[in-house]
DNA sequence: ACAAAAGTGTTGAGAGTACACCCATGC
DNA sequence: GCATGGGTGTACTCTCAACACTTTTGT
């Protein structure tokens, strides 16, 4: 079957950088390709968009297909379309940014992809296309929202301590926060609620676990409250 | 001539929201549509991509070739992929934001266009395709950009009056500010310098033209220092 | 009793906000 | 001399940033 048209279109795919905090240590998700171009490389996860979906769609789609992962915090990063930046042909790469709760996920080889693995984002093998520079650009993404919005908590369990907490935005900002003056923040801000229940982490005074309170932020997103560390 | 792909692919165009500050008025830059779909309906410009440019690029010919206007502040938005987004098939919007001082530019119809107008922010007209919503989306992006960056300046001339720089950050926010506080903040973020210069309107007392110090406000970008009015 | 992470307060500096009057000019 | 927009200072509040010790637990 072969689809003709009066003008000459490029083939429009949709890409997504999947971002989780494990073992301390902001990684991104990526796949190992089964076919050319690029055969044998590390990509991102994504493929052509279907007519029948839009690019959001297409990212969650080819996301499940090639490394099982779903039900993260989606939203586009950026339109990348340089004109050799597919040597297929001409290319325009939605990308996406995502966030999951590392506890909740499971990458595992699919589809077309060879090996499906989590890798630092500070310490990145080369990747196909163009990858790079959209990695580097939701990193970007990352850091900026870190600072002005509740982001972080998506790639958070349910309940979680403080210092997870802050852990987590430390790994994300690349740089130390006050314990004292991060607590403080929090708290105030009202957006935690305690769940009653501690964690036991090793042989020390267990931590109490906090849930992130939605409807307390929204209030504060209408009133441009913001988060700086 | 026709062109035959193994696999359906969607159109790519691109749609540019131009503002510009015009008669203390927050004004988007439209076109009348001079052929189907839409024929005569008011349309944001843009067109259909070629396969030797980039997204940007098609957006600033398509700009240029509709209204005229050149020489913009232009940065990409989002991209809008909805399935029935156009009745002539799917088709993928990559959508820029782009500012320019008004009294740089004149806008006059051409090519595709029956007509080229500068229309109110606040009261347009009903619009093409999910044009409207793009222009919200311009809107709250230019909003929040006016917050922390200093965007606005692309939408005054290379010297202006303090007094004009605030009317600027009124027309966007739509919100009134303290002259006092203004003029401090400006002031002591070391981003403006007096031309020497000044400005004569009407019949009163002559106000000093200034002019954007960019050096100085890349020290402050790097600073993470913000805008908050 | 000790090792290790959890948890807690105070102070000083800087920025935001609110607020009202004099100045320079052309007619 | 008056009408009009240009231009200026102060006091209060609040948030940020810096900083070190006590508490709880398991072994």
């Amino acid at each position: 079957m072969a689809y003709t048209y009066p003008y000459p279109r490029p083939m429009v795919t949709a890409d997504v950088v999947v971002f989780a905090i494990i073992d301390g240590d902001l990684k991104v998700l990526l796949i190992k390709r089964g076919r050319e171009p690029f055969e044998g490389q590390w990509a991102l996860p994504g493929g052509f968009m279907d007519m029948d979906e839009t690019p959001e769609q297409c990212a969650m789609r080819e996301l499940r297909e090639e490394t099982g992962v779903t039900h993260l915090y989606l939203e586009q990063l950026y339109s990348f379309g340089a004109i050799d930046r597919d040597p297929r042909g001409r290319n325009i790469s939605v990308a996406y940014f995502a966030l999951i709760d590392s506890t909740k996920v499971v990458a595992r080889a699919g589809d077309d992809a060879a090996d499906a693995a989590w890798r630092s984002v500070y310490d990145l093998p080369v990747l196909a296309f163009d990858h790079h520079r959209i990695v580097d650009y939701a990193l970007e993404r990352l850091r900026n929202k870190a600072e002005y919005t509740t982001v972080s908590f998506q790639m958070l369990p349910d309940e979680f301590t403080l210092s997870e907490l802050q852990a987590a935005y430390e790994t994300i900002l690349q740089k130390e926060l006050d314990k004292r003056n991060f607590r403080r923040k929090m708290i105030t801000l009202g957006i935690l609620e305690e769940t009653g229940g501690t964690r036991r982490k090793g042989v020390h005074r267990p931590a109490k676990l906090y849930r992130f309170k939605q409807e307390n932020f929204e209030k504060l997103k209408d009133r441009g409250i913001v988060f700086p560390f």
